[in-house]
DNA sequence: GTTAGCAAGCTTTTT
DNA sequence: GCTTGCTAAC
């Protein structure tokens, strides 16, 4: 390594523009740091520019830094921007998700993992299938013990680093569950899939128990950047402190520098493993000598930050940050009241038009946040209804789509044909006559012998066997052509001999799975080119130094443009590298795709708060500002849950940049039943001056008092959770929704019809009880409906 | 092998 | 109340 004094400057351009804080972050010495980055505070540009400045000035030579990010997205941003600063290639720089990072990780030391070279990762959905499938095999009392619940405690416990043998049983369900969280764990070995939670688990135990890796790691990273920090659970942090250093006489011994970005006012996936704890951990045992406020924010309006401050400040056992800007108070935040959920999305979609039509705003920068995605039906029919492009964030990602995971199934039984998941997905599908008779048969006879489903084909008899033989050796075929042909090749061969495209193209909804199954093929094609997988397949250098480890095909060969993320994962024992088929089924299996309906036209954003994090909007809305529904009820059992509503709702106010909007309905349609909602308690935590009530604000009835009737009757836990009954009242503050006499309506008014929902009348006929009204619905079509039988309501 | 009918669930979600 | 997923019947 260089000397201090050796290094070069940083080129002045690296730290232009940059603000105090932001500048002592980026050029912070070596020695652990935590920086606590406010939302909006240019926490991407300090992580991406702290690389460069490292990278420039010679600290740090790309692969001595690892950066790790939770989510794909944030992990490309991080490339994308790092290569716009720098000219110098990425090559060795281990930036990814930790899951990438373990995959890479696992693949590379996969002997000493204990697992073939070419795993194939199980996604949420395939981790269930497995679960049920070893349920159903043992027999297990499914109204006991819910697949999906073993499945959330099995990937529980790989989240607190937890095998089987570690969890703490107390009583005989846990005994049971851990039992099967056991054999679970043999399945999965002896299927040669891991999951989610194995793929960090058993990186963890890699770097634990395998000294000369783990040094080799130690050794090799220098410098690591964790990003959204507040966000890693147990077993991440465990990861993280096996890379820093070595525990030697309960200290924590550390070579190179952790710097974790993070934002305790901003963790909200506490219910997904999420631990914050793990901030002041790290200050802790990493002995932090650094800690870096971020505070300036260069998002919002003051309105908009003050009312964001005075909400978060409620919360107890904060690190402590406030968010300022120099720009000045803005337009005061937006506070509407609405007598229905109908009527808030009217409301919410009037506002929009108008925003367009006069802002003039582009549609893009709109955002309608909600806390749970019920509530986006009701907005996205009256934006529906009155024309307005909109775009949904949220629901089905590519490759989770069923024909995709068929089609994957297939080629994951190329690979290897003894995972079991794949090979029940597909074995009768398209239907071959193999039935779940066949299949139960079929089990007992793998189960009985221990082998594979696969292996167990042969000790069927009969005509079942045939089938059962028909489809293995059609699998065999597919395996034998398209051996040494491309990914591209191999798909398209797939799609047809499996019958799967043929099954599509009969079916009379199929035009669009067809369309995907193409998709697939293009998607395999862009990964080829871009991975540069099927040409001149290069090792991975693991060490710039050539450490005893790597393989070292020397740095020729590479192409320093592509991100190494990526690069084909190669054994660093043998040199063996992943056919661009296991590696694409990996890279499907690690990164699901784009969650965005339609792309295209500028359209209004419609998202879960969740989903608004580390977005902006120049305007945003938040609909549902109610009791039991933000804060959500079932967050409300402990202190705990209240705070990360809390922080919850800080992240949906920081996504706004100009113009902030909240609005809450005084009753609404859940779960098929009216409610009567009470304002939310937050509005009553947000500065009265930095507000505009569109409506007047009113006291006692749809307001959160503490000390209320109302309030006690929550915290005694009423049955009925938030939503108050309307018998509990003298009055309701409005009347349920009024059924209007059939001759109310006229063409071009929005409808409300039970069953079809919301509508809009084109023509109307008839007399009296003869009455008809023609209407479109969104969801189903346009009807002709008697108006004396059909309920149908108008919207306001 | 497809379709209808019925029961269950219904906060947030990335990998 | 609505959607989804599974069983049961055609």
């Amino acid at each position: 390594m260089h000397s201090p004094e050796s290094f070069p400057p940083a080129p002045a351009a690296l730290l232009q523009g940059l603000n105090p804080e932001q500048l002592a972050a980026v050029t912070l010495p070596a020695g652990h740091a935590l920086i606590l980055a406010g939302a909006g505070s240019g926490k991407t540009r300090v992580l991406t520019t702290r690389i460069a400045w490292l990278l420039s000035t010679g600290h740090a030579t790309p692969g001595g830094i690892l950066a790790v990010t939770f989510t794909n997205k944030a992990a490309k941003e991080m490339l994308t921007r790092l290569s716009a600063m720098l000219p110098i290639n990425v090559r060795g720089m281990w930036i990814g998700t930790f899951h990438g990072l373990c995959n890479r990780m696992l693949r590379a030391h996969h002997k000493l993992a204990g697992l073939p070279q070419s795993f194939q990762i199980l996604d949420t959905q395939d981790q269930l299938s497995a679960v049920k499938r070893l349920c159903k095999q043992f027999n297990v009392d499914e109204e006991r013990f819910p697949p999906k619940q073993l499945a959330y405690f099995i990937a529980g416990c790989k989240e607190e680093g937890l095998r089987p043998r570690d969890v703490e049983v107390h009583d005989s369900d846990t005994r049971k569950k851990v039992e099967l969280y056991q054999l679970y764990e043999e399945q999965c070995q002896r299927e040669g899939v891991v999951d989610f939670g194995e793929l960090m688990l058993r990186s963890f135990e890699l770097l634990r128990d395998n000294d000369p890796v783990r040094v080799h790691y130690q050794r090799r990273f220098r410098h690591i950047l964790v990003d959204e920090f507040q966000d890693t659970n147990r077993l991440q942090y465990a990861w993280l402190k096996q890379l820093a250093g070595d525990v030697v006489d309960g200290r924590l011994v550390t070579q190179g520098g952790v710097i974790a970005v993070g934002d305790d006012d901003q963790s909200i996936y506490a219910f997904r493993g999420a631990r914050v704890g793990n901030m002041q951990d790290f200050v802790r045992e990493f002995d932090v000598r650094h800690q870096i406020k971020l505070e300036q924010n260069y998002r919002s309006y003051s309105n908009i930050l003050d009312s964001a401050n005075a909400l978060i400040a409620h919360n107890s056992r904060r690190l402590g940050k406030n968010l300022r800007t120099t720009q000045g108070p803005g337009e005061p935040v937006r506070v509407y009241e609405a007598p229905t959920d109908l009527a808030e999305a009217q409301w919410i979609v009037d506002e929009i038009r108008q925003l367009v039509r006069e802002g003039p705003m582009p549609r893009s920068e709109i955002a309608v946040l909600y806390r749970s995605n019920a509530q986006s039906r009701v907005i996205e029919s009256a934006l529906f209804n009155a024309s307005v492009p909109y775009r949904v964030y949220g629901g089905l990602r590519f490759f989770e789509r069923a024909e995709i995971k068929h089609a994957l199934a297939y080629l994951r039984l190329l690979e290897n044909p003894h995972d079991d998941t794949s090979f029940m997905r597909v074995v009768n599908f398209p239907p071959r006559g193999i039935g779940a008779r066949t299949l139960e048969q079929l089990q007992d006879a793998a189960r009985g012998s221990g082998c594979s489903l696969h292996d167990a084909v042969s000790s069927v008899p009969g005509k079942a066997g045939a089938n059962l033989g028909a489809f293995v050796a059609m699998v065999d075929v597919m395996r034998e052509q398209t051996q040494g042909r491309n990914l591209r090749a191999i798909i398209g061969q797939v799609l047809e001999s499996s019958g799967l495209l043929e099954h599509y193209r009969n079916e009379k909804e199929g035009a669009d799975r067809l369309e995907n199954l193409d998709e697939l093929i293009s998607a395999a094609e862009s990964f080829v080119t871009q991975e540069g997988f099927g040409r001149d397949a290069v090792a991975l250098p693991l060490d710039e130094t050539g450490a005893a480890l790597t393989q070292s095909p020397a740095s020729q060969g590479l192409d320093p443009n592509r991100p190494l993320l990526q690069q084909p994962l190669v054994d660093t024992d043998t040199g063996e590298t992943l056919s661009p088929l296991a590696a694409f089924l990996t890279h499907a299996a690690l990164e699901a795709g784009d969650n965005q309906a339609q792309a295209g036209q500028d359209a209004v954003q419609l998202m879960t708060v969740h989903a608004s994090k580390g977005l902006e909007f120049d305007c945003v809305f938040i609909g549902g500002m109610e009791e039991g529904l933000f804060p959500h009820e079932n967050a409300m059992s402990d202190q705990g849950g209240l705070e990360e509503e809390r922080r919850l709702m800080y992240v949906a106010i920081t996504r706004a940049r100009k113009r902030l909007y909240l609005s809450h309905a005084q009753t609404r349609l859940l779960h098929g039943q009216t409610r009567y909602n009470v304002r939310s308690r937050f509005f009553d935590e947000l500065p009265e001056e930095a507000l505009k009530w569109l409506t007047p604000r009113q006291q006692g009835f749809g307001s959160y008092a503490p000390d209320s009737r109302a309030a006690s009757a929550y915290g005694a836990g009423a049955r009925a959770g938030f939503g108050f009954n309307a018998a509990a009242f003298a009055s309701p503050p409005v009347p349920p929704r009024k059924e209007e006499p059939a001759h109310g309506l006229r063409v071009g008014l929005a409808v409300f019809h039970t069953k079809f929902g919301e509508g809009k009348v084109l023509a109307i006929e008839g007399q009296g009880d003869d009455a008809r009204a023609q209407v479109h619905f969104p969801r189903h079509g346009t009807k002709w409906l008697a108006l004396s039988v059909a309920k149908l309501t108008v919207v306001e």
